[in-house]
DNA sequence: TTGTAAGCGTTATCAT
DNA sequence: ATGATAACGCTTACAA
């Protein structure tokens, strides 16, 4: 047995009036009358009238959808940049539609396609790390007026505006915070410097260094993956140097856990011996038995600014202007018992 | 300037063909000549064509979208969950749209409204902790046959799916192993028991201690929150009560993380003075200095199953019969150092 | 092999 | 205050 939704139609059938009475009295027109109003109202109720958005998005040109494409959605970053857009964006009607790229071109570009076939109102984007042409992207623009929005991953396209944080200002609060614990002698655990995010936060780091009359040195600067194990390594290489600092400021929390495993394994003492903190402030770090310092990336702030941004992008393209937008966010310091020596 | 998309209308115009030609050769009819084909395929690229979803959704009443509510999105659980769910349905062309509840029955029945207006093909839902009346769930299955799915938190109603996983299991094979570790005096640390989750998970370490012979003591389930300070508090009332046990199986991880805290902090060994395991692998657990053992719900299988339940509902609601589906997954047993006797 | 036309459920423009 | 009708872009009988 199908069960069909009753519309519009069924409704003026039953009440004799015409469909565009009925639409009008459920949209709370001005000129019908309260009579009618409640009359139309009542009846849609007991028929259980839903309202198909499908056709009002077909006519109108708004699907109230928009898509959002990361490289996984499981990671505590991404999920809560997710969290942040739909909160932003429920109050006002909108949905929004997830896609998994896998950190492939090739899927981000499916998804893409699919998306502007499904007519959403817009496009949330972080990269994937394989996406070096731009063209997919670049080609939306051209021929559709679908805002894109890029969010921390973003690529230099005209007219694409984009939400990141300040990760020059995280890698220099973080290290003018170990300068202020007392810390002379810090090296910095970079990431991959392909990545613009990791060379910011390295040029903080130098920046404050310098702004506090300390030297840069190059030796102090480890070039770490942002994995536990690329902590523990680093590490070893620095004891077989004999040259271990009084403090680490690592761009990758996982790196700095393993930066910690390793240096407990060698019986030097944190923060005591050796200062640690890390960056995105991922949860474990405040579990620990030995909370890490972090930098947080606001994940949520940066759904709910994409957000706006979108919402403002939308109400400029009805008027015709479009401004493209740069939202840089504040990174925020979390200051734990790794970092903490006063 | 307003970029307009170009439809099947303008292509057939510019080649002096049928929309109805066009539409086939699109869609690689049968009794299209290849000529045409091609020559439509050319001119579709040529105009920068983009089907438009939302029509042929009008028409055909499958929108290829499903909605996902769950109480938040940013936790590992929910957001690997919905992993799950869009890696298995998007080979078929679904399309997810999450929606957040944040606990609250009355925003879960706002979402599944409009969720049902936007005309998804299917709702996989985690009931909020507020929802206790289900009428608005019930009441979608009345007046409609899109499918219904249940992961994780579910609610009995007849002729919707479900996917969850074994907690009484789950609590058998915890409590099995800390017996098998040598363990003979294991407490619980249970949960909200208004759950059923944690009843189950209860239940599933009371037959483990009588399967091997053990007396099940009232004292030694100790009714525990799912935070860390729960946990922190629950070994302070074991202590003061002079009865720390040689095990602890923790319903929740967070607690176990708790107790771990506290035990350290009390000079008392883990594991060999007190091994402990808890519940949901949550990232953390492996992280620690001390990794905690734990029990995984395998939330990412959930999503998949999940999906493979929506799309075999799909197949059987179009041939007219509809079977209603209890998936129940096996948890997995992590086994870490705290747990490790042997 | 291709064309004509109806229909999916709305909203909006004319009328009345 | 209400009605008739076209339009949104597509698919699909039914014809030819």
């Amino acid at each position: 047995m199908n069960k069909k939704n009753a519309t519009i139609y069924d409704i003026s059938k039953k009440l004799n009036i015409s469909v565009a009475t009925v639409s009008r009295a459920l949209n709370d027109h001005p000129r019908i009358s309260v009579a009618t109003k409640e009359l139309v109202a009542k009846t849609a109720k007991e028929m259980n009238y839903k309202q198909n958005n499908l056709a009002k998005a077909l006519k109108s040109g708004e699907t109230k959808n928009v898509g959002i494409i990361v490289p996984y959605v499981n990671t505590n970053f991404f999920s809560s940049v997710i969290r942040g857009i739909e909160e932003e964006l429920s109050p006002f009607g909108y949905h929004v539609i997830i896609c998994q790229s896998h950190e492939e071109v090739n899927i981000e570009r499916g998804h893409l396609n699919t998306l502007m076939n499904a007519q959403v109102d817009g496009v949330f984007m972080s990269v994937s790390r394989t996406t070096v042409d731009t063209e997919h992207i670049r080609s939306i623009l051209d021929t559709s007026n679908t805002p894109i929005i890029f969010f921390d991953r973003k690529k230099d396209i005209p007219g694409i505006s984009t939400v990141t944080i300040d990760d020059y200002r995280g890698g220099y609060i973080a290290t003018e915070h170990l300068i202020r614990e007392g810390c002379k002698n810090i090296c910095h655990f970079s990431g991959d410097l392909n990545l613009e995010i990791y060379r910011n936060r390295l040029n903080g780091y130098k920046q404050a260094l310098a702004d506090h009359g300390f030297q840069v040195k190059e030796e102090n600067i480890i070039p770490t993956g942002s994995s536990i194990e690329a902590g523990v390594e680093a590490i070893k290489k620095l004891w077989d140097r004999k040259s271990i600092p009084d403090a680490i400021f690592s761009a990758s929390d996982f790196a700095a856990l393993g930066a910690c495993q390793e240096l407990k394994k060698k019986k030097i003492r944190i923060p005591q011996e050796v200062a640690v903190i890390g960056f995105s402030n991922e949860p474990f770090t405040q579990f620990m038995e030995l909370p890490i310092s972090s930098v947080d990336q606001t994940p949520v702030m940066m759904g709910k600014m994409a957000g706006q941004v979108f919402l403002e992008n939308i109400k400029e393209n009805s008027s015709g202007i479009s401004i493209e937008k740069k939202v840089v966010l504040t990174p925020q310091l979390h200051i734990r018992k790794s970092s903490k020596r006063k």
